[in-house]
RNA sequence: GGGCCCGUAGUCUAGCGGUUAUGAUGCCACCCUGUCACGGUGGAGAUCGCGGGUUCGAAUCCCGUCGGGCCCGCCA
């Protein structure tokens, strides 16, 4: 045994017992005759006090530097009364060194392992397992560990059964890219790695497991984001005969559990409040939207129907939309601050940004454009706006895609520059009734908006002929702070309505056999009615934690090239590598 | 595929056409018996990411390139 004791367990209690302790050196006081050492483990620091009264125990603090992982044998003892340290679990005691030894120096580490913050990431990256050692890390490592746990002992209760799936499995066209294995036994084919185990748990409800979750390693070869990876972590669940209701109802009640258990100090209004899609994108312009901050965007159109300026007239006779938002104080914004938020909006894709302040002090409206207006728009505007003294009121005329994208992040840039969001508080809600279908333009046929086995809602189910666009799906998103964190639907278990789409989505029978037999054939032999979610960890724990991206909640992360820069992959491979798979790479 | 930002001792950072390239911290040596971001004295440490160009002169300006970040597209 290296050690009796963790570097964070000793308390007065201990005090006159004999310990040993191993660690990593985290600072060093050398006063000379007497040295102080922080000895340091994942659970804490000690103070181990090493006196030149004995000599070669003394030596062994002399030459040991930061990051030295040492082990001693001491004395617990009672700091002298004005020694103590507050700040430390163990800052009652110390302990007094007897024997000490190195057991592995180290080189000195690229950055402070004890102070933290300021180095660029990619240093934090390319020495991942130093970055580990420090507390920030350590500490979102660990909360992670407490989510997993507390997500697997909680669906454990509820009856559920974690099984896993296959990582290499058949691909399929549709959904984000597939990262390909080939295969050396079957030159010229190739595995892929799942975007997630969705086949795989609706082929388990045929199984009869009609509880079944997993922690699921997902891969998506897409750019990657601050919220996004290449391979990231789902809590994967599916559930037989239940309704949306009854998914929702247990993923609510999972997260509200889960957060009063890690993170007892953060707010959760409950119960989660529920938009529909539609709703969100009208009023929040985003399927996702942050709800601890109103900042509704307000419909202007029907107030400028007749309006001379250019710019409106143009959007709403092309059956575009004029909206708007209000800042609230922020109507002494300088001209520097609106070009900003005018930049914001013009990389969003629209033309430009419209804006009104109206003074605090009752003076006149300063503007972009009410000079273009015709009579009393303006005054309609402000009314319909509810624009008060000291108010920015920003506007958007365009098609109400890029309105609602554009407003989406106005709103989020003005809550954050106004601090409207609470950090305290996760804001849980549900997005529900997406569409069942898109049209794409470009293949001249409907995409399915979740997956191609995602079931239409039943009053709904006569428009799939008639007008396939309104046709409403079982599908649900769960929404936290402004982010997707999960999610899922009802799935189709009839053998028609599942052929009905794939008509809509022009997927002819042979495509529908090749790619989907299995699932097809399986629903052949008794598939119950289920359905599932889906919530994401690393953003859940990501949020949990306060960080901003997701990198900060996974030990080893890739860059937004999705490269690893401690171990330089991807990289290339030997030439007797590619033959074994049969693959010869393009000049 | 596109837009924007960043790259100077181990680390963070100042400098933005002429400096002996700034400071902090870390590192090394010596001194110090109650520190806990210990303190004191001294020292070493930088092909200013890389390549090319402009210029009498480039860390500084221009072009390219590499690496990193944020975003758009993409992400059923």
């Amino acid at each position: 045994m290296y050690r009796s004791h963790t570097c964070g367990e000793l308390r007065q209690e201990h005090a006159g017992q004999e310990v040993t302790l191993a660690g990593w050196v985290h600072r060093r006081r050398d006063h000379g005759p007497l040295i102080f050492v922080d000895l340091r483990d994942r659970y804490g620091i000690t103070q181990v006090v090493f006196d030149s009264a004995s000599p070669e125990v003394h030596a062994v603090a002399e030459e040991s530097r930061s990051e030295y992982v040492i082990q001693i044998r001491g004395l617990v003892r009672s700091r002298p009364p004005e020694a103590h340290n507050p700040d430390l679990s163990t800052g009652d005691v110390e302990v007094v060194a007897l024997s000490a030894s190195v057991l592995n120096p180290a080189r000195t580490t690229p950055f402070y392992i004890a102070k933290e913050g300021g180095e660029e990431e990619s240093l934090r990256l390319k020495y991942r397992y130093l970055d580990l050692r420090r507390e920030r890390m350590q500490r979102n490592m660990i909360l992670r560990h407490r989510v997993v746990k507390f997500m697997r002992d909680f669906l454990d209760a509820q009856g559920f059964l974690e099984i896993e799936t296959p990582i290499l499995i058949k691909s399929t066209p549709e959904g984000a890219r597939d990262y390909l294995v080939p295969s050396r036994v079957h030159p010229g084919e190739f595995y892929a790695l799942p975007q997630s185990p969705q086949q795989l748990k609706q082929l388990l409800m045929v199984a009869g497991y009609d509880k079944y979750f997993q922690v699921a390693r997902c891969f998506r070869d897409e750019d990657l984001r601050a919220d996004r990876q290449p391979e990231f972590t789902q809590l994967d669940m599916e559930m037989s005969f239940v309704e949306q209701e009854d998914v929702i109802h247990l993923t609510e009640q999972l997260f509200t559990e889960l957060c009063a258990a890690v993170v007892p100090h953060k707010r959760v209004p409950t119960p989660f409040r529920r938009l529909t899609y539609a709703e969100a994108m009208e009023r929040y312009g985003s399927d996702k939207p942050d709800l601890r901050y109103d900042l509704e965007l307000v419909n202007l159109g029907d107030l400028l129907a007749s309006t001379p300026f250019n710019v409106f007239k143009g959007a709403l006779e092309s059956g575009g939309q004029v909206k708007g938002l209000r800042a609230p104080g922020c109507a002494g914004y300088s001209r520097k601050q609106i070009d900003e938020l005018t930049d914001i909006a013009r990389g969003s894709g629209v033309k430009g940004l419209a804006w009104a302040a109206i003074p605090a002090d009752g003076g006149d409206v300063r503007s972009s454009f009410a000079k273009f207006l015709g009579e009393g728009e303006l005054q309609a505007i402000i009314a319909r706006l509810e624009g008060q003294p000291g108010d920015l009121l920003l506007i958007v005329a365009d098609r109400p895609g890029l309105v609602a994208t554009t407003l989406d992040k106005l709103r989020r840039e003005i809550a954050e520059r106004l601090k409207l969001a609470d950090p305290n508080v996760l804001n849980f809600s549900w997005v529900v009734d997406f569409p069942l279908l898109e049209w794409n333009p470009d293949e001249n046929r409907w995409d399915a908006v979740h997956h191609p086995f995602t079931a239409p809602q039943d009053e709904d189910l006569p428009l799939m002929t008639s007008d396939p666009g309104k046709v409403r799906a079982k599908a649900y998103d769960v929404v936290l702070n402004g982010y997707e964190v999960g999610g899922g639907s009802i799935r189709i278990h009839r053998r028609d309505v599942q052929q009905q789409l794939f008509d809509l989505l022009g997927i002819s029978q042979e495509t529908a056999l090749s790619q989907f037999g299995h699932m097809l054939e399986a629903f052949e032999y008794g598939a119950p009615p289920h359905g599932g979610i889906a919530p994401g960890i690393d953003r859940i724990v990501m949020l949990l934690a306060d960080e901003s991206t997701i990198r900060e909640v996974m030990a080893f992360p890739k860059t937004q090239q999705a490269a690893d820069l401690m171990t330089n992959a991807p990289s290339e491979v030997d030439e007797r590598q590619l033959r074994d798979l049969h693959i010869r790479l393009a000049k």
